[in-house]
DNA sequence: TTACTATATGAGTATATAATCACATAGTTA
DNA sequence: TAACTATGTGATTATATACTCATATAGTAA
């Protein structure tokens, strides 16, 4: 692989993870992860204008990480990558481990 | 969990994901996947200035995706939350099937 | 047909993020 | 001590992203 094509590829695999990278896209997600959806009941779940969520779920399937049918007036969307879910086992550790510092770090305080 | 906390959790792991959402910070994880290294190597891996990746680094160990040392004049930078190279294999999954995808629309105009 | 519902998109604004340059700090070596 | 090297940070500017509102489109139902 070249310099520039390993360059062109960070820059992809970065745009997937940026599509992750929003709490309401997290919130999206962790709703999906149980069966498909329409936007509006994700719009309701969410909490946020459906034109705003209309907008998150795009960048998410332009990503391959959702996929979407219609069925009548309404967009069904769904999970397509499953393994994203996995990441948050990591993200939670993460986050706990930075909670466990900062708490060692109040007790020398 | 609250309606509330549950929104903190999901902006907490979106800071998560978005550390690892740049593609000079993903070429870094890549350069520290085989081992320690200070900034100015780090710098020369990259391809950027000190202070830039000094700042990018500085995002990585908020997030507790990884550590650091001082060695003397050197900070010795390393992997503290492994899982994290996990998912790039989930990731080029994402990559390859999108570019079936278009391979696929291309067979069809 | 008209009225309605679900979804998507354009335009504008606000906010967040990244890169650069200058400079500060800390440790090293002559 | 002075000169040097590695790193980090403040300030500025450029760019990207998200949200809102208005509007467009597509399908449904009266």
């Amino acid at each position: 692989m070249t310099e520039k094509s390993r360059q062109i590829v960070y820059e992809r695999q970065a745009e997937v993870l940026k599509s992750l990278a929003h709490p309401l896209r997290i919130a999206i997600l962790d709703f999906l992860k149980d069966g498909e959806q329409c936007v509006c009941d994700i719009a309701k779940y969410v909490g946020s204008e459906r034109s705003n969520v209309s907008r998150h779920l795009s960048v998410l399937v332009s990503c391959g990480v959702l996929e979407c049918r219609k069925e009548g007036l309404k967009v069904i969307y769904s999970l397509k990558a499953k393994c994203v879910l996995d990441f948050f086992k990591c993200v939670t550790t993460c986050l706990i481990q930075q909670a466990k510092d900062s708490e060692k770090l109040l007790r020398v305080l």
